[in-house]
DNA sequence: GATGAATGAGGCTTCATTCAT
DNA sequence: CATGAATGAAGCCTCATTCAT
């Protein structure tokens, strides 16, 4: 019992100094770009010691893959919550980008680590690889969707969505432009223009990011960071 | 006569050696990516000397950014030279991203560079946002295009043919899946998808690259290289 | 009575804790070298905390001394037994040094543990000029060996048994040349050749290491976790 | 013509640089052993940067092994061309270990260094296996030395003869023990002890280091180190 | 009393940049 | 004018040691 309690405890704090290494790493990638952040900037955020970093991560990329999956996830898991209620698979899909797009406006942390994670397979805009097929697949065996080879889909999808995240990143965003991209993809899709547009300007459920969600606590550790220094 | 034919003679040399340090850089970038290359790697391909090099570029990112540029250059006045002649504008958009995304595919060069350039600014793909805009325009004027925003058709446009690109870097080429882009990016642009598939499945014009460009020089380089080594 | 009790296991318990990271450390030393070591060695091969180790010790250097005083200490009392009812001075000579040559070839720990040790003060070669001079002596008194200075004598033949003991850590163990060594050193303190080849021919007593001795325990130790990793 | 000039004035550069590396280094790991010598301590005693010494060596074992090979070819070729023109082959034997020794003993720096090298296979006690076989064969074949095994003489000698230049090292010179070690080394060959103890007092020849050695000139650079610091 | 997470000094290595030849 | 030896700042990584649990 004991030993159990112990152990129980180490793993907690385990837990939190690699939270901790994730989130205040998140906003020096966000700004430095990924292959210009150093250990020195790492610890520095996190405030810990250069051992401690190594305890964690073999590298500075390993740590940058970690915090990739885990906004990954966190997102995906947030999106999917929100649109899975929703019937219609174009509706759900144009919702989900929307979504995706929204958050990016909403967090330049995101925005910003997107653009520095830039291709690298475990970007955060890989989730779409993941998250996209069935929805797709659902829209195509309703007759709403063309039958293009999901490589296709996938592609053209990510591209569209990557830069125009990337675009939120560098001018003011733009609800305008955010529809009309999705429209674009719509009718990529094989949707007539009209049905693209009104599907695409449905009203968006809203997104709620927990208190405790990755991206919300490295934004107000960023923020936290920004008012003392 | 005499300093006029002297001064010429220094300014041809002067132009032989940024070409071989351009033609043999590029491959390594291919292959190392931008961020791994350093000034070894680049003067050991050009079998030039370290303070030569400092002649001709101050950092190997300079170098990575005038060989983007002379890429770009070179590829956007090839492609457009093809595709000018031809009287719609549709067709002429479609083939001028076809020539692109196959020219990636005849040349592995190309697409390893673009991967490694990423989404830097200058990155080849950004000829995309200069060559494109007149011909959508005049796509517009003439009822083949809807009215979008141009930002949100050069994005949609350039990030479906990076991703695309970039898929041919790693998979097997493949024909069908390349006039499959190019067919959602029409039918994205408002054309319906019967038009669409029709455009994008016309036999493409050849591109002829010429013995001395670019990446036929850097090509064959490589190739001597690879064979030697 | 208690209190003896307690103190007693306790005692008990600091030995046994001692015994256990003397010996599976031996094999590290024996393996790495003594400067390559380091307490996570240590440690992970005796399957202890960082904090129980410098219960023991302040460092692998001092756990290394430690080694060899203990190895020394056993090899020492165990030849003098098995040789001290010689009458022979010589031949007590012999026998102690073909002993010792002979443990290091059937213990390779022994063997590599010395040649990591190397000319260190504490290493386990010292143990000849601890336990020769008295028998050197004696032999000088019966006429068998020359008047020569003792750091002299115990020079050469701590040189010749340490290069041969070596040799025998790299080479296939070769009885002709063990005898043939101490031959060597016999003529070396004066004796005739045929004296010295027939001294040095004499067949062996055999040395019994007991089961709980350092060097088996280690050795066992060493071969239990050979199988298993 | 001015290539091969230059070329040759660069190379000359190189060679001083590396002879600058290795004169200063030598004094180091003399003083502090092998292993607790430090890039630093390296690149303080000459003088150079940090980049430099790796342009030279890849790391401060590499630079021993380089003086220590450097160091035992300039004696071995000396000792040699000393001893050669003696015919008597136990003279010659005899003479040579003499001046080893002798060497060491003039030279604290260089019974530091094979101190600290130890039992390294290439340290300068090495140079015994190289230089010694000839010899020994020839006074086999004269009937001066009993026919015992190579690997038995040569680690008997070399035993001898390395513990000794290390109690050189640590205790005062004393001649008297650098004939006896001769002489045990001559009987343990086979020779008489009258024999073995005449051969092994006769008066030894000079051995004239020149100024350009290594042993010299690293001499000369610890003793201006010494006064200046 | 044992544990192992955290520390940070100390050493290693690379590589952009300069400059004498 | 080209060369490449030399430089040293800037990163990287390890590991002995401490100490809260």
């Amino acid at each position: 019992m004991t030993d159990n309690h112990r152990s129980r405890t180490a793993e907690r704090r385990r837990d939190a100094m690699r939270r901790r290494l994730i989130e205040s790493a998140m906003p020096v990638f966000a700004e430095k770009g990924v292959d210009a952040v150093v250990i020195d900037d790492v610890i520095l955020a996190a405030g810990v010691s250069r051992g401690t970093f190594y305890k964690y991560f073999p590298s500075t990329r390993d740590l940058m893959v970690a915090i990739s999956e885990e906004l990954g996830n966190e997102l995906m898991s947030l999106v999917e919550s929100v649109v899975a209620p929703i019937p219609d698979p174009a509706h759900r899909v144009a919702l989900g980008l929307r979504l995706f797009i929204d958050t990016a406006q909403a967090f330049p942390l995101f925005a910003g680590f997107a653009r520095v994670t830039g291709l690298e397979a475990a970007g955060p805009t890989s989730l779409i690889y993941d998250y996209l097929p069935p929805h797709l697949e659902e829209g195509r065996e309703q007759g709403q969707f063309m039958d293009i080879p999901l490589a296709v889909s996938l592609d053209s999808i990510a591209g569209a969505v990557l830069l125009s995240v990337l675009r939120q990143s560098v001018s003011a965003p733009d609800t305008q432009q955010v529809e009309q991209v999705v429209s674009f993809i719509l009718r990529g899709l094989g949707m007539t223009p009209d049905e693209a547009d009104r599907i695409a300007a449905m009203p968006p459920l809203p997104l709620i990011l927990p208190q405790d969600s990755l991206l919300v606590r490295a934004h107000r550790r960023m923020e936290m960071v920004a008012a003392r220094g």
